[in-house]
DNA sequence: GAAAAAACATGACATTTATCAGTTCTTGTT
DNA sequence: AACAAGAACTGATAAATGTCATGTTTTTTC
């Protein structure tokens, strides 16, 4: 028998924490437990989604492509996080592509289970907006940076980003390993662009690599980096 | 006697058409009526919301400034629309300021108004919550414009976008005339450069200006220019 | 564990965009 | 109507970034 919501601890996490037992049990009733294998897609863009996704174990990424067919990468989802809510809610084809950066475990919740909640439980449907909210403050974010900054400061960002919402494993190195062309889609710039600067990036001893994995060593001079020292 | 909330076509256009007449009553007596000039702040960057503001006449930009000083405009809010509203969900400082871009006329609403009814009316909650889905689609989609499209592109759609938006004058003009410096912080570039591309536009024939109004003259190739043609 | 494929890396060069330094045009004010 | 102040504009140049071509590692697959 598969775990029930109710005991799931990754709700904590997100909105659904505010929802009633008699919710609580009703999502428990209709969700379904999925396996998504490292590379595979949750959903593509322009796909009508049928519910929403709750991420129990991975990450993954959601991006957008573009007219001159490379990916934008505009958020990374990991354990705890509900994914395709924008759509449902809306009504609306989703705008984003989902796909597993790593081996993930979520739970697909069809969307009457959450529709109904979101119409009768205003304490719900407001946890849902406080994330939205946090969502449209971290785009706008996004925006001023990708505008504003040069690339070597999006990067240097990107690392930080990255040590501070996956951490490192124990020999150092950042939990999440994304691919220098999923950096690049992060961040908004060519892959080789990227990896030029990831190469000056570890000349200089800001980080050090081994293979595809980039540990931080100089986190104050990334720091300034960003900053605009 | 100021107009009442009851009354206002405005809010057929906004979220707050979902509230009960006795919550939209308490909005209308607790609600004051300002007038902004144009280049005045309804508020700056980092201030503490103490309610909404609901956009009678006019248009207000909301915009981040820059570490390097410059503003990037990230929406551009006209009648009908409210603003504030996220950082009031998000009981957070705003990470915006709100400037108007031509004079206007604004319903200050204090937050003690909203957030009861947000507590309470799950299908005004909702509402929100749809208009905050949009706002996050549309911040989605400049992020990749900006980090994909050239600043060429980038400007040929605003000028679609203020057309489609904003409208025409009696005479051909856009009817929302922003500076050329106001022009670059939308498109997130600088002055000199947006300034250049306005006259590569004009001696392409593709608009056509007077003063700092800009006319457009071909759009079909405007858009051929957006889609990469 | 060898072969194939994918990802990473680097150089040379083209293109785009920013910056600085001026000049000219508009616009609002007296 | 003259003036001042602020926008708008232009040219020259520098800096940042993208593109293409090609070689080298890593990773995957059989």
């Amino acid at each position: 028998m598969e775990s029930r919501c109710e005991n799931c601890i990754i709700r904590q996490f997100n909105s659904l924490r505010a929802m009633s037992k008699e919710e609580l049990k009703k999502v428990s009733d209709t969700k379904t437990t999925k396996k998504i294998k490292k590379g595979e897609p949750l959903f593509e863009e322009g796909d009508k989604l049928n519910g929403v996704y709750c991420v129990r174990e991975g990450v993954s990424k959601l991006s957008k492509l573009s007219a001159n067919g490379k990916d934008q990468i505009v958020k990374l989802a990991t354990k705890g996080e509900v994914i395709g809510q924008r759509s449902v809610i809306a009504e609306e084809c989703t705008n984003l592509s989902a796909i597993a950066v790593n081996d993930m475990e979520v739970c697909f919740i069809p969307k009457e289970s959450i529709v109904h909640t979101l119409q009768k439980n205003p304490n719900f449907t407001l946890e849902v907006l406080r994330h939205m909210a946090h969502d449209l403050k971290e785009a706008d974010d996004v925006i001023v940076n990708i505008s504003q900054k040069t690339v070597k400061q999006r990067i240097a960002e990107a690392f930080l980003y990255l040590k501070n919402n996956f951490g490192e494993d124990d020999e150092g190195f950042l939990a999440l390993t994304l691919s220098r062309e999923d950096i690049s889609n992060v961040v908004g710039t060519a892959t080789e662009s990227a990896i030029r600067i990831i190469s000056e990036f570890k000349k200089k001893g800001l980080i050090h690599t081994s293979g595809k994995r980039i540990a931080i060593k100089d986190e104050r001079k990334l720091n300034d980096m960003v900053e605009g020292f």
